[in-house]
DNA sequence: GCCTCAAATAATAATAATTCTTATTACTGA
DNA sequence: TCAGTAATAAGAATTATTATTATTTGAGGC
């Protein structure tokens, strides 16, 4: 096989890099803004369409996933491993590592609908550290 | 019999009545949109805007949930008693019941992550009914 | 039956997020 | 160097949602 349409795709960018990086680093799953905002200081030149577009790409080529919508703004995570988030209503979104994911579901929830199951996630509501503290100290709980 | 003040909240209104009855029996965990479309026959001069107005109403009411954002659209759901839904790629989210919330994975994230939770639900990822016959019949497994 | 008040509504303007378009730039291979 | 291709920036266009404003509706008191 002729792997010079492999070659074609993805190589040379700064910006795209520059974006992967930033997604990568973060730990606050990000929204293309958020992001933008960020390496604007260090890359003057950088367009918001640029980071949608990247921010795309990268969600095709499976080097990124879609945490979920919040205030309207779509909140993307590098880290493509199997883990569930929780959603704080300050709008803060957090990891929670350590809860593992049950296929026994897929195939159960496959069986009582009918669909064609490929995968869940666990979404957590509720406030995130920072809310949590804030909320005790103001007297509530 | 004269409970004034109950009177005085939700009382009448044609509209949000139809809003609320179209969401309730919908299956389709419709939009704004959606809904706008729906009833925009029976009530020629229904607004958008009152549509999107009700909806944010019942969702601070407790009467509807919102299920998810699919292709920049918010979906709404009357069933407020928990229950889990499968994303299709079509756009299509369609109710997956049986599934049971386990209570104990809000404590385990709870001491996870150091976050107060208050909830969870399973967002399962697949093919509705419709598009697995699809590619079935198409050939693919 | 009229009057007043408050809430619901429609229409539309405004806002915000995202996508699309176009021209330009930079890299690659010949 | 040159042609072809992909990445890019900038901004226009689109789309979903919210805010504003004037109007309408219905309830209750007179």
């Amino acid at each position: 096989m002729d792997n010079g349409s492999e070659r074609a795709r993805a190589r040379r960018s700064v910006k795209r890099d520059a974006i992967l990086k930033a997604l990568l680093q973060s730990k606050s799953h990000p929204s293309a803004e958020h992001i933008y905002n960020l390496l604007k200081q260090e890359l003057p030149d950088l367009s918001l369409g640029t980071v949608y577009r990247n921010l795309s790409l990268f969600r095709e080529e499976g080097l990124s996933i879609s945490v979920g919508v919040v205030k309207g703004q779509e909140r993307f995570d590098g880290n493509v491993s199997p883990h569930s988030h929780l959603f704080c209503s300050c709008g803060a979104v957090v990891d929670i590592d350590g809860i593992g994911i049950d296929e026994e579901l897929d195939i159960k929830a496959s069986l009582l609908s009918g669909c064609e199951i490929t995968g869940h996630e666990i979404v957590f509501h509720g406030l995130c550290p920072e809310c949590k503290n804030k909320k005790e100290r103001s007297g509530g709980n």
